[in-house]
DNA sequence: CAATTGGGTTTTTTT
DNA sequence: AACCCAATTG
């Protein structure tokens, strides 16, 4: 047998060796996925025959795609395999439209706009079409012009679907789309809707393709919108070469426009499909899996499988409470400290999980406290930082000179005295004249309109945005680079106040991002500036190349794909996970969804799991609530926890809404009265409060009055506000701190 | 014109 | 608490 086929399992030695036709390989959470998916294109190239110029891998994340690329140069022993295309749908897009930009109405040097950049090329649309952001929310707008683009309507279609909306979107989506053309931009979203149109569009084209990419896969299948599902038909009907890999019980992106229904209609759109589940888990323990499959049996749409592990028992998981999210960080990161310094475990491999970036907080003061070595993994994102943008705007414009929202963006920046009347002056300009801002800026100064500081530095400008579009046709990016931090001076003027902590990071990236450049790698031969801007707009993945162990901190989205031996999932409560959003719309799929997330951090874990509960997290708009558990924690079997654990979760649970039914195994519970609000109120002499969905506000607190907090401490009222039903109270501490609270869930009383 | 202040709003998740 | 916008002030 093959060497490549030496360490498989039957089953993955059958996903590996199917050649020809669709092929669709269920893969469970643990079951050896990537091993799957990297011996298949190795067993392709070497056993087969194909070239691997002839392959087209598509993966979720640029990660995954740098690291099946290495997995398979380890297979293969080669160093590197140039002509293996490899990438995320928007990369494979990116690829293909600058190559075909005549056909598909585009210039080569198109930029690519990332969300932020998109959300504020609506704001632009929304004044100039003169709707308030009030009546047109931008996210809301983005979110039309998204899922609209994703199902490839127009604006003109959208016209004619959707007409009860006060909002007019279609018109705002059509003028946006407008100045996209104008400024040779695209979003995310237009790439994947664009190459779908440009194959549709252009049968010869399309072959060219088809023909050149024999063999099809992709990844993460049941995270595909519909654009990507047309995209995959056309790329794979004429040979059927096309293998799929998905998993329904991990779908977490339907908010995105994922849509399961590819994954489980895969076998209508390719009749023939041959199908395979790997089932076999050889990442956790027993007792972890078990976790998993308890919870995400309670979910409908789902192909079905069993995952089964030959492994061991391993240990219980622990469930872990706190007070508040300082309590919970303190606990956790002894807990790390423990697992580093008694047991030997390697920091990277523990991780912390959480529903949304804004849960780090507590964690990361305590890391640092405890000075264990961390790493935020997404997070704010390097290039979303406004010098990173500043400096990004720049070198587009030095490639692009009528990109109109890069111009506006960086004309007076570092500030050079053309404010908002001046742009506002070239904006119309541009209009009446149907010309990119800097050419309008041009005329401008040779008319002589504008006056002041703002003629001579407009000037100013336009004569060095000419040395840089001189300078980047040949020149690597990091030469256009420096010479656009020394004519703008950025440095000095362009990071505020000189002596601030703020102006201090923003230098350390800026230097940062001068060191992203300089080792930046061009892989094709085009224009490497424009390779490198491409490449910042897709991938936003900062890496930090210390290999420093650190103990991960993520989202669980993030955590999708990766695996670590201890897992911490914090903010099991309800309304933070499930997210309300989700719990309080009728739509059960949502809850099903946010399940399938739940499922895919406990799926992480390969030895142990904890699940961490806080009190109270950080709103001072709901200061002092109480926080009920998540309703994911009554749906673990109790024996799969320590005997503490279930302790601690026979005290909490009563806390817990009711459910009506509960299936045999689950943990047993009297709820000791009913709970009629979502955030718990405390009990306090300050009388009874919340009755019957009522709310009164507690008699008795007045300015000066004496309290006490069951927390904080003993203080003083020194104002009250807020609406009916929501009166607040400000108390000033003994200890001189003050907070104001939500008089109806803080946990204040009247002092003796 | 720009910096400051005040008010209102927000909290998923990412290519 | 943090962020973003609009209005007000220097």
């Amino acid at each position: 047998m093959s060497e490549l086929l030496a360490h498989l399992n039957p089953v993955q030695r059958q996903a590996v060796t199917h050649l020809d036709g669709p092929l669709m390989i269920i893969a469970g959470a643990g079951s050896g996925k990537t091993r799957v998916i990297t011996h298949r294109i190795a067993f392709l190239h070497r056993e087969v025959g194909i070239p691997l110029g002839q392959i087209m891998a598509v993966t979720f994340t640029n990660k995954a795609a740098k690291e099946m690329r290495e997995r398979i140069c380890r297979i293969l022993g080669l160093p590197d395999m140039p002509g293996l295309a490899v990438g995320t749908f928007h990369a494979r897009c990116a690829m293909i439209l600058r190559r075909e930009a005549e056909a598909a109405g585009l210039s080569t040097s198109f930029a690519i706009l990332d969300e932020t950049d998109q959300k504020q090329a609506i704001k632009g649309v929304l004044k100039e079409l003169d709707i308030s952001e009030k009546l047109a929310r931008p996210a809301k707008v983005q979110s039309f012009i998204n899922q609209a683009k994703m199902r490839l309507l127009t604006p003109a279609d959208c016209e004619e679907l959707n007409d009860e909306d006060e909002v007019p979107y279609p018109r705002i989506y059509a003028k946006y789309q407008e100045v996209l053309t104008k400024c040779n931009s695209v979003d995310f979203e237009d790439l994947l809707m664009k190459t779908v149109l440009l194959f549709q569009g252009n049968e010869a084209i399309r072959k060219r393709w088809v023909e050149r990419y024999q063999y099809v896969l992709v990844d993460e299948y049941q995270d595909t919108n519909h654009a990507q599902f047309l995209l995959t038909k056309l790329l794979a009907k004429d040979h059927g070469n096309i293998c799929i890999v998905g998993d329904e019980d991990q779908s977490i992106y339907s908010w995105r426009g994922a849509e399961i229904s590819n994954l489980l209609e895969f076998e209508k759109s390719f009749p023939g499909t041959h199908v395979i589940k790997l089932e076999q888990n050889y990442r956790s323990t027993a007792t972890i899996l078990r976790a998993a499959s308890t919870v995400i049996e309670r979910n409908t749409q789902r192909i079905g499988k069993t995952l089964f592990t030959e492994g061991e028992e391993g240990e219980p998981l622990t469930f872990m409470t706190s007070p508040d999210q300082a309590g919970e960080g303190t606990r956790i990161a002894q807990e790390c400290v423990r697992l580093i310094k008694v047991e030997g475990v390697n920091p990277d491999e523990i991780a912390i999980f959480y529903r949304g970036h804004w849960l780090s907080r507590g964690i990361e003061d305590a890391m640092r406290q405890f000075r264990i070595p961390y790493r935020v993994v997404g997070g704010l994102r390097f290039y979303d930082r406004r010098e990173v943008k500043d400096l990004l705007s720049l070198l587009r414009l030095s490639v692009n000179p009528t990109d109109d929202l890069a111009f506006e963006r960086v004309v007076n920046v570092p500030n050079r005295g053309i404010g908002a009347k001046s742009q506002l002056i070239i904006a119309q300009h541009a209009a009446a004249m149907g010309v990119s801002w800097r050419e309008a800026a041009i005329a401008l100064t040779e008319q002589k309109t504008l006056r002041g500081k703002a003629h001579g530095s407009l000037i100013n400008f336009l004569g060095m945005l000419d040395g840089w579009v001189e300078l980047a046709r040949f020149a690597k990016p990091s030469r256009v680079l420096e010479q656009i931090l020394k004519d703008t001076n950025y440095k000095e003027d362009g990071v505020g106040d000189l002596n601030s902590i703020e102006a201090e990071s923003r230098l350390e990236n800026i230097g940062e991002f001068e060191g992203m450049i300089d080792s930046y790698q061009p892989q094709g031969t085009e224009n490497q500036l424009l390779e490198f801007l491409t490449e910042m707009a897709l991938d936003a993945t900062e890496e930090k190349d210390d290999n420093k162990a650190r103990v991960s901190l993520l989202t669980i989205h993030n955590a999708k794909g990766l695996e670590y031996d201890y897992v911490f999932t914090i903010g099991m409560e309800k309304g933070v996970f499930p997210t309300s959003r989700a719990e309080e719309s009728f739509d059960a799929m949502a809850v099903e969804e946010e399940r399938r997330l739940f499922y895919v951090a406990i799926t992480r874990a390969r030895k142990k799991l904890f699940l961490s509960y806080s009190m109270s997290r950080n709103r001072p708009d709901l200061w002092g609530s109480m926080n009920q558990p998540s309703i994911f924690l009554s749906e673990l079997p109790s024996d799969v926890f320590d005997g503490e654990s279930q302790q601690r979760m026979k005290r909490l649970l009563p806390y817990q809404t009711q459910r009506q039914k509960q299936a045999p195994g689950e943990l047993e519970y009297v709820p000791d009265e009913p709970v009629q609000t979502e955030r718990r109120p405390f009990r306090s002499p300050g009388g009874p409060i919340n009755r019957g969905g009522r709310t009164a506000s507690r008699p008795g607190f007045s300015e000066g009055t004496r309290v006490n907090h069951r927390y904080m401490g003993p203080g003083e009222v020194v104002s009250l506000g807020g609406r009916p039903g929501w009166e607040r109270v400000k108390v000033r501490f003994d200890d001189g701190r003050e907070q104001e609270f939500v008089l109806k869930y803080a946990p204040l009383s009247l002092a003796e």
